[in-house]
DNA sequence: TATTGTTATACTCTATAACTATA
DNA sequence: TATAGTTATAGAGTATAACAATA
């Protein structure tokens, strides 16, 4: 049945392509000292100041894997745990200048590494790959959540 | 610049995506006690025999840490070591028909988890992703090296 | 001498369980 | 009572260094 080929093979693409993309993720991150999840969480706290619960939610960890996660990442000045207002049990994470310097320079990185890949497609074709993937993709963490005011 | 915008959003896009498929993985392994690399290890091994300093340079692993993950796989029974006829240094991971049946289960998880996801696209759509994915994709472990002998 | 693989060691990642503080 | 987070503990994953066997 055509329908089950065309869902096999793009299977076998999705999950190579996530070992690859993994692949220089963690090597980069290692690089820079960073396991896989901390620049993760780097890379979603450029924009966001979500709770630890949230955080760990969205990650699918345990909050006491993300208490130590965090731990070591504060040791080092990238992020920073701060209060929050409406809530004394609530603790928010958010993100260094320190830390923001460095997933920027990342980023960049990770960028370069996978040109060699992405630029064996055109323009147009990046643009059809990545707007074919779109209605793929799960949802992420909102934008500054807090300011949705909610809970 | 339109090429850097669409360079841009893939690159989100197959990042979000390997977060997601590795997520997949992460859970439907770890409801049958592997690890990623473990249930990594068993897709490759399907239709390979590697031996293990090859298997550890694909992975991206140390010798040694491959070492310890096909002890406990081994320890399963998923696994075994073999001999290779033509170097007594080297050792031969091929993979068991307990870790065969293992391996097509989890595949067909694997599978029905991310129906839902690549279902939201028709199947000439899935297709046309597919094929746009090649390009871009690392090429895998060539099958079974040992035949093609060129050692 | 160089290569293949294992072992010893140490640190990170991870979850479970027990705990504290707040709601 | 329930929720948010931390800490103690333990197992797996990882790399580095030292080692044994073979080439």
């Amino acid at each position: 049945m055509t329908s089950e080929d065309s869902e096999d093979a793009l299977l076998d693409g999705l999950v190579r392509s996530a070992f690859q993309i993994m692949g220089v993720l963690t090597r980069i991150g290692a690089e820079h000292d960073l396991s896989l999840t901390q620049l993760r969480v780097l890379g979603i706290l450029r924009d966001r100041r979500p709770r630890m619960s949230d955080l760990a939610a969205f990650l699918g960890l345990d909050k006491s894997t993300l208490s130590g996660l965090i731990d070591r990442a504060e040791r080092r000045g990238l992020l920073a745990r701060g209060a929050n207002p409406d809530d004394k049990r609530v603790v928010d994470v958010l993100i260094t200048d320190a830390g923001r310097e460095l997933i920027g320079k990342l980023h960049q990185e990770v960028r370069e590494a996978l040109a060699p890949a992405t630029g064996r497609l055109d323009a147009q074709q990046r643009r059809q790959l990545a707007d074919l993937l779109e209605p793929v993709l799960t949802p992420p963490l909102p934008l500054t959540p807090r300011s949705t005011a909610q809970r």
